[in-house]
DNA sequence: CTATTAAGTGGAGAACACTCCTTTTATATT
DNA sequence: AATATAAAAGGAGTGTTCTCCACTTAATAG
């Protein structure tokens, strides 16, 4: 009668649960692919994963949620190549450091963008002011590390929270693609502007 | 048999087409203000103003027009006072008048919240990246002018117009919002933020 | 080996945006 | 007044996201 709570049983995952958790990330990928993140509905992975449409939103509340298990493995490799990066360079300016960790970044981006841009689909429902993915928190942390340092330089600066959410900002999926598709900007060039725009010019004190 | 076309015949609005628009207006302002605009669909518009839905998007492609039309009057107000403004401080530094031009759009944010932010629903279809709103266009025109003033007296800076996405995109409903109330910043604290970061400090050369 | 039960499933259906096509009608023309 | 016609209306239909909940089943305890 007295339920066990907690330490000793852990229930783990059910085997019709794991198989059906494979059957959706395969036939997602394969969609995904095949007609492109954007045009892939959520209906049309659980008819196609021959399970009820309740069965994939129990798993993943969103296609967001989808994409981020798709390239959960990619993003911790670019983070381990950005701190490998960040040692590696530990003695030069920390704008030369933000430099190279933007690149790494948009690197990433091109290469991932379709599961990229699944994954930052402010999409469904209300909370776009809530959930930054958590890429995003996670590289915000860096960037405000870096900012920090150097702002100690300058006199005057903006909070170097404030100053890397409009960094990240400048590289989310919209404005990147702003940037791209409306301006022709290229991956390098944007780079290039975003340095500019949110690096302060080294200071020769 | 020979069809007038242009000139001289020019097709009026019909009486009933004008009624019905008058309808639909009145109807969203009345839901908007009670319920909010994020939670007034256009069923919901069409049924209480008693016409076909397809009636309703024949006049507004979606949400957003319906938005922009309500509060045209109040952006060719605020239109008017950036010019006002501009003309009365025609002599001052352009970093002054940026700021100028800034506060006023961030007040006229906070007093058309509601809408503004229907009107920027980046929402419907695909073209997230396509078409920006106008007021935006607009805006950036006026911001690219006077960062291509800052600029002359800069040595290295980035491009006007991608500065100025970056602040358009700074001012916009969810990065706002996000400031707002998640990092808990006031109006006031916002302007001064983005100033610090996009405007460079005054050169004493 | 059975009973218990939490985890998992399926799919109907609500809510919504938006489209398509038929029918209606105000207006201009004769 | 009759007619032609483009503009407007209407609303059923499609495709979507996402919720709800009655039902099933694998794992575990006794």
């Amino acid at each position: 009668m007295a339920k066990e709570i907690g330490a000793s049983t852990v229930r783990t995952e059910r085997r019709d649960a794991a198989e059906n958790r494979q059957r959706i990330l395969n036939v997602a990928i394969r969609l995904f692919e095949q007609h492109g993140v954007e045009h892939v509905s959520m209906n049309q992975i659980a008819a196609e994963a021959q399970i009820g449409s309740g069965t994939l939103y129990r798993r993943y509340r969103n296609k967001s949620e989808l994409c981020l298990d798709l390239i959960k493995d990619n993003v911790v490799l670019l983070f381990e190549d950005i701190e490998t990066y960040l040692e590696q360079n530990r003695s030069r300016p920390p704008s030369l450091r933000l430099k190279g960790i933007l690149s790494l970044f948009i690197r990433f981006r091109e290469k991932k963008a379709q599961l990229l841009t699944g994954v930052e689909d402010s999409s469904s429902s209300q909370s776009k002011t809530r959930t930054r993915s958590p890429i995003h928190d996670e590289l915000h942390q860096l960037l405000v590390e870096l900012f920090d340092e150097i702002n100690k330089r300058e006199p005057v600066h903006p909070e170097s929270a404030f100053r890397a959410d409009m960094l990240l900002m400048a590289l989310s999926k919209d404005a990147y693609l702003f940037q791209k598709e409306v301006r022709g900007y290229s991956p390098e060039t944007i780079l290039e502007q975003v340095c500019l725009t949110f690096i302060p010019p080294e200071r020769d004190n």
